[in-house]
DNA sequence: TGAACATATGAACAGTTATTCATATGTATG
DNA sequence: CATACATATGAATAACTGTTCATATGTTCA
């Protein structure tokens, strides 16, 4: 019965539903899948997906909160890069799942 | 270079991320963990989450819609469950990255 | 220290979304 | 066919969220 998972508490479930949220915006999923190839800093970023370096700092914020990135000091920029390895899994099942 | 995925295009991020967001609600996930042990029908899982019998159509409908979850009809009630291993997946990879 | 650059943050506004309530549709059975 | 039951849907409202604009913080180098 490997596959049977109890069901998790009510706290666990907030967590969650904040967790996925993260991914559940256009702009962030595409930083997220941008940062899947590798670090880039904030001014790259911005400039990549089409937004204010005001707008990818703020939802950087939001995916910091969520440990969905890490960011990394050098001078003056910050590299941001995925902070594990379940945001490229879920990416990809995400993928795979529209693809059908 | 296996973990080398290209950047996917515009359309397919927007529906990334409308699929996301399908997870990104505390009653839709809660929904979707109950759903994740085996089928249930809408009232049942309308009591088991605390949540009216309106509310739960209207999710379900959501979750339907993006092929989230399948409806089975027996007779009058109609019973849903997980539309495939990804969902499975996506949210195991949630649970195991909260628990960190 | 002061100027220039990269990033972060706060407040406000516009757009989106989940729930509720009322009601409609679909199905079985007397 | 009429009633009862399970589910679905539409409209409205209240709460939430992402972007913008202005500005603050942090860092380097002359």
């Amino acid at each position: 019965m490997e596959n049977m998972i109890r069901l998790p508490d009510d706290e666990t479930l907030s967590k969650l539903s904040e967790f996925y949220k993260v991914f559940g915006d256009y702009t962030r999923v595409k930083l997220l899948c941008n940062l899947r190839q590798g670090e880039m800093c904030v001014q790259d970023i911005a400039d990549s997906i089409g937004m204010t370096q005001s707008a990818v700092s703020h939802q950087l914020r939001i995916l910091k909160g969520m440990s969905l990135v890490t960011g990394r000091r050098d001078g003056k920029t910050v590299f941001y890069s995925l902070a594990d390895d379940h945001i490229a899994v879920i990416l990809d099942m995400g993928l795979e799942h529209i693809n059908e």
